[in-house]
DNA sequence: TGTACATCAGTGAACGCGCGTTCACTGATGTAC
DNA sequence: TGTACATCAGTGAACGCGCGTTCACTGATGTAC
């Protein structure tokens, strides 16, 4: 990283220039726009060296995924003493801010999803992830756990989507609002409905 | 479709046909994994035949978006008696019946996005979905509405995926139940939180 | 400090492949009279 | 009912392209002595 200007014939990090230029072309493109040629074009590098840090095109996207599985992981269980809303929030930035890693991790068919690297990092995000409702001592953690997992992945994909535009420009701030508007409002499905607020 | 057996020199139905086999192709293999000649190949037909009915690839994932946007505000709107709950419940059962539709609706690098009969059918689905909400005759209502898509769209993608398979093997029932879980148990984020069955 | 050598990380040419699209064509269908 | 003709919906060959992968190669780096 500090050679800087003497372009040597080592690239230097070439394995992680790929991934990050990647993820920059699926989340500008989508995954359907990936090839190996354009990665390699753009990073200035010959399309045959990419090979040299993954055997084949899967190998680069499972990476990813491991990736993608180990930063959120982490980005959870730093939220860890703050509750479980919060961890929801976590889990809403992390989406927001890293949308080339999750097209690829909840698209299975794209990359090697029984490599074992990407099952333990996936089985560790979801500890995070119920660890958290765990902590509201209800026997129903794991269904409270569900439920706000499903919310806050629906909002945070709808946000991506472009759909929840009308919900101002902060998606945490969303999150939370949207967050309040389920969890506080006192039954509205069952009845006829009734003001939340 | 009553010509059966005899395999006459023109198909009948080729338009409605590319669709049908376009969306199953996408079902399984994700939207990167369609081409036209495999598409073709699989119809039985020439490679060529389907440029009689789409200029080219982008119009035809174009009529699969149009097509689900239809689909999916004919199945919001079948449920406008039924209050707002089922209407949420109705969005899941769509989403997790037409995952191939749903794949390209939700990425409209895939298509022709701004094709004003896209935007008509995308506005008519919005409708329905907010007209539900509006039900509830809350000042809120759009709030809840947002709110109320966000937690059935993640609900249904997560089951797509396969990340809600511990919530049973049927996919209205647990909506239903996370449902309640949310809208119903009070004040769960900031309190302890309690059994909602 | 210098040298020999193994290893590593690139290059660039070549391969075979499937793709979308175009085109002149032809068989099937529908219609006017 | 029969015929002429326009239109429609297919065919199959051909095009040029970008792709992933392989391979013999070479320059750069690291290490043993």
């Amino acid at each position: 990283m500090t050679r800087d200007e003497k372009r040597s014939y080592h690239h230097g990090n070439l394995r992680e220039a790929l991934l990050a230029e990647a993820v920059r072309i699926i989340e500008a493109e989508g995954p359907a726009a990936l090839s190996l040629r354009e990665l390699s074009r753009r990073l200035g590098v010959s399309h045959a060296a990419p090979a040299h840090h993954f055997p084949d095109k899967a190998a680069l996207l499972t990476a990813i995924a491991v990736d993608g599985y180990e930063k959120l992981a982490h980005e959870l269980w730093a939220s860890r003493e703050d509750g479980f809303l919060e961890t929801g929030i976590a889990y809403v930035r992390f989406v927001v801010n890293h949308p080339g890693h999750i097209k690829v991790m909840f698209e299975p068919s794209l990359y090697k999803a029984d490599d074992p690297t990407v099952q333990a990092a996936r089985s560790r995000t979801s500890s995070q992830l119920f660890g958290s409702a765990a902590g509201l001592a209800s026997e129903d953690s794991r269904r409270v756990g569900l439920a706000g997992w499903s919310l806050m992945h629906g909002i945070a994909t709808l946000w991506l989507t472009g759909n929840l535009r009308e919900a101002g420009d902060d998606p945490e701030a969303a999150a939370r609002w949207l967050a309040a508007v389920t969890f506080r409002s006192p039954k509205v499905p069952p009845g006829k409905g009734e003001p939340a607020d």
